[in-house]
DNA sequence: CTTGGCACTCACGGTGGCAGAGTGCCAGGG
DNA sequence: CCCTGGCACTCTGCCACCGTGAGTGCCAAG
């Protein structure tokens, strides 16, 4: 009994100061939610979450506001996952069927997520190496350089510029075509990597110098440079919680203009199968100290495609903001596995 | 000489209040700057200056400020664009030719811009309608939706699912592949769509419809759909100039993540052969109208690729801005040419 | 036309006092 | 043992006040 009223006092607090920004005192706090003691009693609680570290006061005779430890206690035991209303459920779908291409959905759902989150929001772009080669087309663009174009069944395009020492023709193009096509097509990039590898030695000879060439570039291009890239949108939300952030704002700009610190934040969520949050430094990025990330991998379970979520203020909406991502994350993930 | 030095205190001003970013004061000018007169005579100049409505004072007893017709006047008769050092140069130059594919180009350049003009830079993809086919590419998805792969010489790649009423087999594929490429390879986009338009007719009956089905998604992908896509970066920076905006910052941001927004201000300047300016208001963006606007064509002189440039305050040093979009887009206009 | 002098205005920074919110502690009651 | 009301204390935020200094406009003299 104790114990428990501790926690209420807790959650009581986070959701507080959650809408309002000020830190909350003992005696609103009694008032507003049903507590049933006194606001002596609540301080005697504040108190002892003070010592244990799950809030404290910006300074003396001001009201208490979470500590990271605090918001950390709230998501993992005191908050559920409210779900989202049928109405935004639908708007999601209706946004998301609109979608011409693969670029067009990352991009609306960036959009999107960034909209009923009021936050900015990330999204991955689908990763090549959990997807399967669709067709390789080679085209010619000079005697002696050539452009291969990967196309993955996620409908990704990858496109690489090949110079190659000496020219072939058409002819030669169209074997290597094949050959390229008969033995990666249809292969999830993992395998695809290794059949790319052997494919030189059981070729005619004279194809065998180009095909090195191009698959080593095909392997470049697959693993080497894995350039996931992301999508980004709503920093304009940022400026909404800048009193939280004050001066810090521009830092945490230029976080989320490094595509590898967006790749860390979100790309470490993508395994889970579950909505995951990092809150303050346990994002592990001094910049975003003082914000929070919720994220989630999208697609096909275990081996997702890749990553999305949101940042935002530590203050956040926890329960609606997990929620926004998870819903997202699964009408992507069906989308595209679906297409 | 009574003209000309009015104009030489415009110009004090204004280059005093870009880099201290007060209000500067007769005082200060007649020291700083080697005008050969008095504080009072100079007092007498920014009075006339202030009722032409070139400079103002934010209140009573402060120095004077320059207004957007005062920055105009600047930019079109007092500023010479100052040429970057060889230093700079250089780094642009072998920071563009790392890139590897077209999107890596744009990207590489946007980051570039914002960097040497530490403000935000926005780079438009090379337009699809003034570059020519290279390839079109179609491949089989499923009995009845084919993906159509459409590849430009400038490197860019778009994509369309197509939905088709009668299954198609491989063959029927390769002669399709085979006309489109036949009539459309090499052709600008302009002269693209009609030849587009004429290919059904001359073609063997049962590809009627299909082809019918395909060019009108040909010239809806390059037409209809225009979508001109931006990149965008160094949204930090404005964090630097948080001063001028204040609260409008969200204003700004939000504005920015427009890309039809971004399209307007960059797109205008695409066709000019010449660096324009666009001052406060003359953005015609009411969000922006505390910004300035610096951009560019670039590539392939009146009938450009695509457009360049940065958003950046007033208070901006124009010339050195100037200079960065120029050289920013002379680079990336030869290293698409030659591609 | 320029210059020095002069009175005037007004933002800015520092000080002091006041009110309000919130706390910690303590003694009494269930 | 826990809850409660009371009380003294502390600190921030706000406002009013005031002196300072920068900057201006005007004027009369060179």
């Amino acid at each position: 009994m104790l114990e428990e009223r501790r926690l209420e006092v807790l959650r009581a607090i986070v959701e507080d100061f959650v809408l309002s920004n000020e830190p909350v005192g003992s005696k609103m706090l009694a008032e507003r939610h049903a507590l049933g003691v006194s606001p002596a009693t609540v301080r005697n609680d504040m108190s002892a979450l003070e010592e244990e570290g799950y809030i404290t006061q910006p300074h003396t005779s001001a009201g208490r506001i979470p500590t990271d430890k605090g918001y950390r206690l709230f998501v993992d035991r005191l908050s559920g996952v409210k779900p989202l209303s049928r109405a935004e459920r639908r708007a999601i779908q209706s946004f998301l069927e609109g979608a011409v291409d693969l670029d067009d959905v990352v991009r609306r759902s960036v959009r999107l997520l960034a909209q009923l989150t009021r936050q900015v929001a990330v999204v991955q772009y689908p990763s090549l190496s959990s997807s399967s080669v669709r067709h390789i087309e080679i085209v010619t663009l000079s005697p002696n350089r050539l452009l291969l174009v990967l196309i993955t069944d996620t409908g990704r395009v990858e496109q690489r510029v090949v110079e190659i020492p000496t020219p072939v023709d058409d002819g030669v193009v169209g074997e290597l075509r094949g050959l390229l096509n008969g033995s990666l097509r249809g292969r999830r990039m993992a395998d695809a990597t290794e059949a790319a590898a052997d494919l030189p030695d059981s070729a005619r000879p004279d194809l065998r110098p180009h095909l090195t060439t191009l698959t080593t570039v095909v392997l470049e291009a697959l693993l080497e440079r894995q350039e996931e890239r992301v999508a980004l949108a709503g920093t304009a939300n940022l400026t909404r919680a800048s009193v939280d952030f004050a001066d810090s704002l521009r830092f945490i700009l230029e976080a989320l203009e490094e595509q590898v610190v967006l790749l860390k934040l979100i790309g470490s969520a993508r395994e889970t199968g579950t909505v995951t949050v990092r809150i303050g430094r346990e994002t592990d990025v001094d910049a975003l100290r003082s914000t929070s990330v919720v994220a989630t991998g999208y697609g096909l379970g275990p081996a997702a495609l890749g990553g999305m979520g949101v940042v935002g203020p530590m203050r956040m909406d926890y329960p609606g903001t997990m929620a926004a991502v998870r819903a997202v994350a699964k009408y992507v993930g069906e989308l595209l596995g679906a297409d």
